[in-house]
RNA sequence: GCGGGGGUAGUCAAGCCUGGCCAACGGCGCAGGACUUAGGAUCCUGUCCUUAGUGGUUCGAGAGUUCAAAUCUCUCCCCCCGCACCA
């Protein structure tokens, strides 16, 4: 016996390393392939993150046992520019990010190392796979390990797209993305894996409203080109400096951000010189769409760094116009300062354009009385802006004020008016992030545009079809996604598939320029697991792997010899790598952390429809939530979380894979506590202490009352065990084996139970049970008890269903010393006696009756009670036999009868009798066992005749 | 806004698809007891309210379907997540 679980891990994971387990070679069982979305490699893991990773594991190990031929291959996706940005911190010897990697055990010499982008890779690789993977023991195949970095799986991914491409899905059009101003492209999500700051950014589509000015245009920046109509006058900042820009032909006036940003999306701009905002309060503009001529007003509420910085007013709508042209129209000082005319102030009246529920003709006015706003500048309207802004999207129309587009929904008037003031030449679009998003580097991100941009289209209608209908045939987990996964198929647009700059990853075949994105090169990849191995050892190099040798070997294209010459890999290797591939493929089960939901599966999906043939289409998808921090989501970049090794050594990995298992459904969010864990630490703890001791026990072969009451239990539990893994339910499986196994192990025990080829059979189940989730442990035990071989090679056995009735027996003596303890507590004083009656025989025949008119769906008060009075056993019993007869037919039509029709093969008082000096024990009262039909009983009461079958009757003195 | 997920006893969390052995698995916590104190122990009992083992009221709120609803239908109230070059 192993002294500590650190010991125990690695005698099990030595032992399964030289046995070669996780070694997958063709043969003649039938095969299964499971794979988890392989991780980013951005940093260390943490306890998170092997959630799902050891549920692949766990399915791998269950599979093995019965009877498949496993493949379990893990790889590493080290594409993007996690690993640049990661070299260029430690470079740059950031705290942060050098006390992080300290924490998790990093040396010097390895932090020189990772300077180097692909060092980091490396170091992060090996990490991955022997501090995590290994350490929890997964039976992996190592040899298939790959990378998306590795030369071969470059070669894979090309050819990947020209398969894309040969089914005319990749496109090309212009594309407006974040991009950083040094990096170029990077992404904008949460998790803020490119970028140091703004993940939570969105774009934002804005129409710039072109005011003429004599040669200039004043160019304002709206959310609502529905709200021209309303214009009255225009704002700028008269603190601001702007600037003028040329544009084309044009001049305009903007911000000088804004001119910087509009740089990146559209073509011949360049600043020519500035103008004060002051200078411009009091000049006239005439308002697009609307051609009226408009004075320009002061108002600090324009800021340069939204939109234009420059704004156009619709006070009716718009709550900040509201308030500043009430100020404008309030404050002597603003006139005179800026030497506006009365005509100018007179002239701007806001002029009511939507009706919207709840609202009057001007919604801006009433929502700022609503919240009670008085001032500009206040911060609750921003809170007022929105809401107006929504109301007016979802109950707004165009009042008769606005011309043609009078009657029309808000939501349909602003698509319709902004094209018009486009196709006019009145209005341009302009899209800005709604908040400051700064690259990892320390730039400002902001919107580019990027001309001939590629794209898979994911929005091909024959293609969604396909990959939809394919799903209805898969098994994907929860239920609740696929129903879902319908919707966000259909739901998926093109998407663009590769990017420039700094980038690890694969070139894109068609122009060396672009470089293959991180979700299109992560999708059809589990079948390259199948090839790899033959690269990895050398047996082809990445030269070798050409467009026909992947058409041969996955599609089953062309001759082997054509092909054996064409690449100079003998014909031989040839067929076995296709063969390989076909035995393998298709992949079983794709096991993914729920944010794949709307990204990995769907393309992963896509590409495999795509690219392979419909036999070789994925056949199933698990989902796997998290594990979270107490506050927020444990981050790996952002550190905080338990390290993996500390874990492992703190609470041994077999009591973590049992708490990821059992914590929960795997479809729910966890927060992490260290005590959970613990807790199934001390679950394992009392597992071993208990298999030992009756491991230990002297050899009896003395029958016992319980042996077949266990040996039908666990026969239950196993069958129940093995129906929940048809839907990889691991929860089932830990719950039976760690806790109800061990709960009827323990009563047994109490019981007396010492049979020991009984319990041997009984620990071989168990044990047995147990590998999957707690391999170590299992191993240990198994070896221990002198089982024959590896628990983890064992094949599960067909193993005879439970017994009810031999079941049942227990759960009487159960429940009568359940009653007997509340009894007790509920009377309140010491018991000297306990006479237990059990039923009257003519009351078991009434059941009989009864449960033979329910088999039949024809049991009713009056059918039951008709048949019983004409019964020559029961008719004596009178009003008794009435009311019997209404109870059992109220109770038995509510309830199924699976415990009564076995309780009808018991002797109770048999039974009861045999269990008499147990249960009084338990009770620490003598208790005797009557029946109700014999004859000069004691029974001062009369209780006896309380008594039904399955429910004795009892009297305590 | 669009789309998705969820609200279960002190707490975490099953059950819900396929209505009925559901006062509702199990864990943790708490209380009492046993054993006994090399322990983050183990074992037993109890843990909605009541009570000779019964009965009552519960599964976000309300209404409905049904002999029967935590489970099905509708309405409402709260919470969480995704909305795209992020794995």
């Amino acid at each position: 016996m192993a002294s500590s679980y650190r010991e125990m891990e690695d005698k099990w994971q030595r032992e399964w390393q030289s046995r070669e387990l996780g070694i997958a070679e063709r043969d003649d069982r039938p095969k299964f392939m499971i794979v988890f979305a392989y991780p980013g490699v951005t940093g260390y893991l943490h306890v998170g993150h092997m959630r799902g990773y050891t549920y692949a594991d766990a399915i791998g190990r269950y599979k093995r046992m019965t009877g498949h031929n496993v493949l379990f291959p893990v790889g590493t996706h080290a594409t993007g520019n996690g690993a640049i940005t990661l070299a260029h911190r430690i470079s740059r010897e950031e705290d942060g990010m050098i006390e992080y990697l300290r924490r998790n055990g990093c040396t010097d010499a390895q932090l020189e190392a990772m300077k180097d982008p692909k060092s980091v890779v490396c170091f992060f690789n090996d990490i991955y796979v022997n501090d995590y993977w290994k350490k929890f023991g997964f039976l992996s195949d190592w040899r298939r390990f790959t990378c998306t970095l590795c030369d071969d799986y470059a070669k894979f991914m090309q050819w990947q797209f020209m398969k894309l491409n040969d089914a005319g899905l990749l496109i090309q059009k212009p594309y407006y993305a974040s991009a950083c101003v040094q990096c170029g492209p990077v992404a904008i999500d949460a998790s803020e894996t490119d970028i140091s700051k703004g993940g939570n950014a969105e774009t934002q589509e804005y129409t710039l409203l072109k005011f003429k000015c004599g040669d200039l245009f004043l160019v304002a920046a709206t959310l609502r080109p529905e709200t021209v109509y309303g214009q009255v006058n225009f704002w700028v900042n008269p603190d601001v400096e702007y600037v003028k820009m040329r544009k084309g032909d044009e001049t305009w006036i903007v911000s000088r951000p804004a001119a910087e940003k509009l740089a990146y999306q559209m073509d011949d701009c360049e600043i020519i010189g500035t103008v004060n905002g002051k200078d411009m309060v009091g000049w006239m503009c005439e308002a697009p769409m609307i051609r009226r001529s408009v004075p320009v007003f002061p108002a600090r509420f324009c800021d340069p760094n939204v939109g234009t910085g420059l704004v156009t007013s619709v006070p009716s709508d718009a709550p900040d116009d509201w308030i500043s042209l009430r100020d404008v129209k309030n404050d002597p000082y603003i006139t005179s300062e800026y030497k506006l005319t009365k005509e100018q102030i007179d002239s701007a009246v806001p002029i009511s354009i939507i009706s919207m529920d709840g609202y009057g003709d001007f919604p801006a006015r009433d929502i700022i009385e609503r919240m009670d706003i008085e001032m500009s500048g206040d911060p609750m309207l921003e809170d007022a802006k929105k809401q107006v802004y929504k109301d007016g999207y979802h109950t707004g129309r165009m009042k008769d004020v606005c011309g043609k587009f009078a009657g029309l929904r808000v939501e349909e008037a602003k698509d319709r008016m902004r094209e018009e003031m486009i196709t006019s030449g009145e209005a341009e679009l302009f899209r800005d992030l709604n908040e400051e998003v700064i690259c990892r580097c320390g730039s400002p991100v902001m919107i580019k545009r990027v001309d001939d941009q590629w794209f898979i289209n994911y929005a091909d209608e024959e293609l969604t079809r396909r990959t939809s209908d394919h799903c209805r045939t898969m098994q994907i987990n929860p239920v609740e996604y696929q129903n879902n996964v319908h919707g966000v198929l259909e739901w998926f647009r093109e998407r663009a598939c590769v990017r420039q700059g700094n980038w690890l990853g694969t070139k894109f075949p068609y122009d060396e320029r672009w470089t293959i994105e991180a979700i299109s090169d992560s999708t059809l990849y589990p079948i390259y697991y199948t090839i790899c191995i033959y690269a990895n050892s050398g047996q082809i190099s990445p030269a070798q792997m050409t467009e026909s040798f992947f058409d041969h070997v996955v599609l089953l294209k062309g001759d082997v010899s054509d092909v054996s010459k064409e690449t100079g890999i003998p014909e031989e290797l040839l067929n076995k790598i296709r063969e390989d591939v076909q035995y393998w493929y298709p992949l079983d089960l794709n096991l993914g952390g729920k944010e794949h939901m709307t990204v990995h599966f769907p393309t992963f999906l896509f590409n495999h429809t795509a690219i392979l043939p419909p036999e070789k289409l994925p056949r199933g998808i698990m989902v796997n939530w998290y594990i979270t921090g107490k506050k927020s989501k444990i981050s790996k970049s952002k550190g905080g979380a338990q390290p993996i090794p500390g874990a492992a050594e703190k609470f041994g990995v077999d009591a973590l894979r049992l708490y990821y298992a059992h914590v929960a459904s795997p479809f729910a969010d966890v927060e992490w506590d260290e005590d959970t864990v613990m807790s199934y630490r001390q679950r394992l703890d009392r597992i071993i202490s208990m298999v030992s001791d009756l491991n230990s026990m002297v050899e009896v072969e003395d029958d016992s009352d319980v042996d077949g009451w266990l040996l039908s239990r666990f026969g239950t539990h196993l069958a129940s065990i093995h129906e929940g893994m048809g839907r990889f339910d691991l929860r089932n499986l830990t719950s039976e084996t760690y806790f109800e196994m061990y709960n009827d192990m323990k009563w047994y025990i109490r019981r007396d139970g010492c049979n020991s080829d009984v319990i041997r059979d009984a620990l071989r189940m168990w044990i047995s049970a147990m590998a999957p989730v707690t391999p170590h442990v299992a191993e240990e035990l198994w070896s221990m008890c002198g089982f024959e071989g590896l628990v983890s090679e064992y094949q599960f056995s067909e193993v005879p269903a439970g017994n009810a009735g031999s079941e049942f027996g227990e759960t009487l003596i159960r429940d009568v010393i359940s009653d007997i303890s509340q009894i007790i507590k509920v009377i309140k004083m010491e018991p000297s006696r306990v006479v237990i009656y059990t039923t009257q025989q003519w009351k078991v025949k009434a059941m009989g009756i009864a449960l033979n008119l329910a088999a039949e769906g024809k049991l009713d008060i009056p059918t039951l009670t008709k048949i019983c009075m004409s019964d020559e056993a029961i008719r004596p019993h009178g009003k008794a036999a009435s009311e019997l007869a209404k109870k059992l037919a109220t109770d038995m039509t509510r309830t199924s009868n699976e415990g009564r029709r076995a309780l009808m093969q018991l002797n109770e008082k048999e039974h009861l009798s045999a269990a008499a000096a147990f249960i009084s024990f338990e009770t620490g009262v003598k208790v005797e066992v009557m029946s109700a039909d014999d004859e000069g009983i004691y029974d001062p009461q009369g209780k006896s005749k309380a008594a039904i079958p399955g429910r004795p009757a009892i009297y305590i003195e």
